[in-house]
DNA sequence: TTCTAAAATTGAGTCAATTCTGATTTTGTG
DNA sequence: CACAAAATCAGAATTGACTCAATTTTAGAA
C-alpha cells in the first residue's frame, strides 16, 4: 500500500507524461522522438515501453486527462442547466469545445483520433471509445434533466437524441481539428445552427 | 495523346492498385509491406513513391473508387425517392452502408479514416474530405428533392439538416468499422432510430 | 536513324519506433 | 542482513516506410 515501489512508479508515469506533453506541443507528435521523451523524463527507452505499449498510448494518457476534466466541468451544466433548450445544449457543448485546446494542440487531437480508429483494441483505443461514450451519456443526462424540468417533451427518445447530438458535434470537431485555420466561434455557430433543427423538434 | 509513356503510366497505376488491394485484403494494411506491393506490381519501391506520396495514398485511391461508386448509386435515390421521408433517408443511407464493404474491409476503412484525420493535407486527406462533402451534398440534394415533392417542410434549413444527418451517419459508421463484431442491420436500425427524431421534426 | 533533354525507374541507404539482451539496481520479505 | 523477484538501464538489433543519387527509358527534333 503506497510503498516506495508504487510511489516511484507513479512518479515515473508523471515524468513521462509531462515530458511527452511538452515535446508533443513543441515538436509535434511525429517530431517528438521516443529517445527525446525518455531523456527528458530521465528514464530509458525500455522503461517507457514498460509503462506504455506504444507511442500512441502516451498521447492517449494525455487525452484522457483532458477529456476527464471536460466531463467534470460538464457536470455543472447538467446539474443546473440554462432555462432554455438551445442555450443548455450550447453551454454544454461550449464547455467541451472551449476546453479542448487547453492541453492538446490540434495536431495532437488529430493524432489521437487517428490512433483511436486505427487501433480500436489498444488500451488507448478502448479508453477513447469509453470517453466518447461518457460524453454521449452526459449529453443524454442533460436531456433527461431538461425533460424533468419540463423544457423537453417527455415522448422524446433521449438515448437516440443524445447520440445524434454527440455524433454531430464530434464530427464537426474532427473537421475543426483537421483545418488549422478553423476557429472556435465558427465551429460553435455551425453546431448551434444544426442543433436549432433539433431544438425546434424537441422543445415543449 | 495516349503515347507509350501515358499508357505505361496508366498501366503501372493499375498494377500498383491491384497489387495493393489484394495484399491489403490478405494481410491487412500494416501487414502489406511496400516491398511486397512493389514486387507484386512488378515495379520498384521507388516507383510506387513516384506515383503515390505515401502508403496511405495507395489506400486512398482504392477508397475513392469505392465512394465514387456509392455516390453514383445514390443518385438514383435522389432522382426518384420513396414517397416517405423516413424511407427516403433509409434507402439512401442503406445504399451507402451496404456498398461500403464491397471492396474495403473494416480494417481498410479504419486505416483510411485514420489517415484522413492524421494527414488532412495529403492528397488522400483532401480527397477524403471532398468525398465526405460530396456525400453530405447528396443527402442535402435528397432533402431538397423531398421539399420539392412537398414531403418536407419548406422552412427547414436544408444545409444544416444535411450536415446533421451525414455527420451522425458517418460517426455511426466509424464506430461500426471499429468493432469487428458489429453487423450492418443493427447499424442501419440504430441510424433509423436516430433519424426518426429528425423525421418527426421536418415532415409536413 | 541518331542524339539529347526531360521523365521515370531503380534499389541501396536513412531514420525512428519497437524489441531484445544481459547486466545491474532496487525493493519486499524472512 | 541476505536473497529472490521485479524493474531499470544502456544500447544493439530489427523492421519497414520513405528518400535520393545514379541509371535507364522515352519523346521528338535534326
Amino acid at each position: 500500500m503506497s510503498g516506495l515501489r508504487a510511489r516511484q512508479k507513479a512518479d515515473r508515469h508523471r515524468r513521462i507524461i509531462e515530458a511527452a506533453a511538452e515535446l508533443f506541443r513543441e515538436a509535434g507528435y511525429e517530431g517528438a522522438k521516443i529517445e527525446a521523451i525518455a531523456a527528458q523524463a530521465e528514464v530509458s527507452v525500455g522503461t517507457i515501453y514498460n509503462y506504455y505499449e506504444n507511442k500512441g498510448d502516451i498521447l492517449g494518457a494525455i487525452v484522457s486527462l483532458e477529456v476527464n476534466e471536460v466531463l467534470n466541468a460538464g457536470q455543472g451544466v447538467v446539474a443546473r442547466p440554462p432555462a432554455n433548450v438551445g442555450d443548455a445544449l450550447d453551454t454544454l457543448i461550449g464547455i467541451y469545445i472551449e476546453h479542448s485546446l487547453h492541453y492538446l494542440s490540434k495536431e495532437m487531437w488529430r493524432q489521437a483520433m487517428a490512433i483511436s480508429t486505427q487501433l480500436p483494441d489498444s488500451p488507448f483505443g478502448q479508453a477513447y471509445t469509453a470517453l466518447d461514450r461518457a460524453l454521449t451519456e452526459q449529453i443524454r443526462a442533460l436531456i433527461a434533466r431538461l425533460q424533468e424540468i419540463g423544457l423537453v417533451r417527455q415522448d422524446i427518445d433521449g438515448a437516440a437524441l443524445g447520440e445524434l447530438i454527440f455524433n454531430n458535434m464530434n464530427m464537426m470537431f474532427i473537421e475543426f481539428v483537421k483545418r488549422d485555420a478553423a476557429k472556435i466561434p465558427e465551429l460553435r455557430a455551425a453546431i448551434r445552427r444544426q442543433n436549432r433543427i433539433l431544438v425546434a423538434a424537441i422543445a415543449v
